[in-house]
Parts: C-alpha cells; sequence; structure tokens
DNA sequence: GCCAACGTTGGC
DNA sequence: GCCAACGTTGGC
C-alpha cells in the first residue's frame, strides 16, 4: 500500500449507522470492524485529514451517501474488552489487541446519493482492483485513488 | 427471503 | 497445512 494513502470508502449499514447518525454526532469511532484486510486499511493506512466516502450497504438503494474525514490516528476498538458487546472478542486483550479503529468525521452529505448501478456503470474506468465494484464486493474498508474519487465525485 | 461469494474455524 | 463446514456480507 502506498504510504501516501489519502482517500478510502467505508461501508455502514444505514439501518444501524447512516450518514444522517454521523451528521448528528459529528465525530464516531469507527468500531464494530471484524475483517483484517479492513482493519489492516484502519490500522497501517489511515492519518487524521484522510478522506472517506460513506458507503450505504444492505438497504434499499446502495450507494455513497457521503463524505467524511479520518479524524484520529488508529487506536483499538474498544468494543472487543466488552462483554457485553455484540463486538466482543474473546482473544483480544489489552496487551494484545486484534481490532483497530480510526474516528471518523463528518464533513457532508452529498447532494443526491450515488446509487451501486450507477457506479457500476462506470466500472471500467475504476479499475479492476477498485474494491467496490471488484467480484465479492465484501471488504467494508478499502482504498480509493485519487481518480476514482474524482471520478465518483463526478456523478454526483 | 434467497443465495453467491468469501472469510474463518477447527478436525485431522 | 488442507479443506469441509459454517457464518457473514450484501445485492437483488
Amino acid at each position: 500500500m502506498s504510504p501516501r494513502q489519502r482517500h478510502w470508502m467505508m461501508k455502514s449499514e444505514p439501518d444501524a449507522f447512516s450518514i444522517d447518525d454521523l451528521a448528528r454526532v459529528g465525530t464516531e469511532p469507527w468500531n464494530g470492524v471484524r475483517n483484517y484486510q479492513a482493519r489492516n486499511f484502519m490500522r497501517d493506512g489511515m492519518r487524521v485529514g484522510d478522506g472517506v466516502l460513506i458507503y450505504h450497504s444492505n438497504c434499499a438503494i446502495p450507494g455513497i451517501a457521503g463524505i467524511s474525514r479520518v479524524a484520529s490516528e488508529p487506536y483499538p476498538d474498544e468494543t472487543q474488552f466488552d462483554p457485553e458487546s455484540h463486538y466482543h472478542d474473546p482473544k483480544a486483550t489489552r496487551e494484545q489487541p486484534r481490532w483497530f479503529l480510526v474516528d471518523v468525521a463528518f464533513e457532508r452529505k452529498l447532494r443526491r446519493l450515488i446509487p451501486l448501478s450507477e457506479i457500476r456503470e462506470h466500472a471500467e474506468e475504476l479499475g479492476e482492483g477498485f474494491a467496490l465494484t471488484a467480484r465479492g464486493n465484501r471488504l467494508s474498508v478499502f482504498p480509493v485513488t485519487a481518480h476514482q474519487w474524482r471520478l465518483l465525485l463526478s456523478l454526483e
């Protein structure tokens, strides 16, 4: 991964946490990510100020809903230590945390939701490496190149 | 609700 | 280390 990575996409199920929720709270610890690849992107790649496209998944019209910024350095996800939490991980310890996150700060909602169906029309320009339109499409945190960022936002 | 894709777990 | 079983994701 490039140490100069500046842009990301992060998925959220709007029923659980939507762009409107982020707008309301302002800044949110992006907890609950339990996939190693996604964790590595947050832990090893993200820096304060990086741009983040917020994507709504598993809903009536999946698509890009807004823009946010990375607002903290990576740090351990507190929910892994909490036995009451849905995200509790019995194998994680404070000495050796397994899951990391960053805080994400609201920047703005898009003027309209950019639906996945429309993004797919540009799959070729976005490239085969673009995780959202790649086969499978299950990764919840992944990098977006400057070129992809511009292209996606030009659809707004 | 269905189901394809895919990550993780655990027996061997 | 293999791989079948299982659980989860997420579009439709």
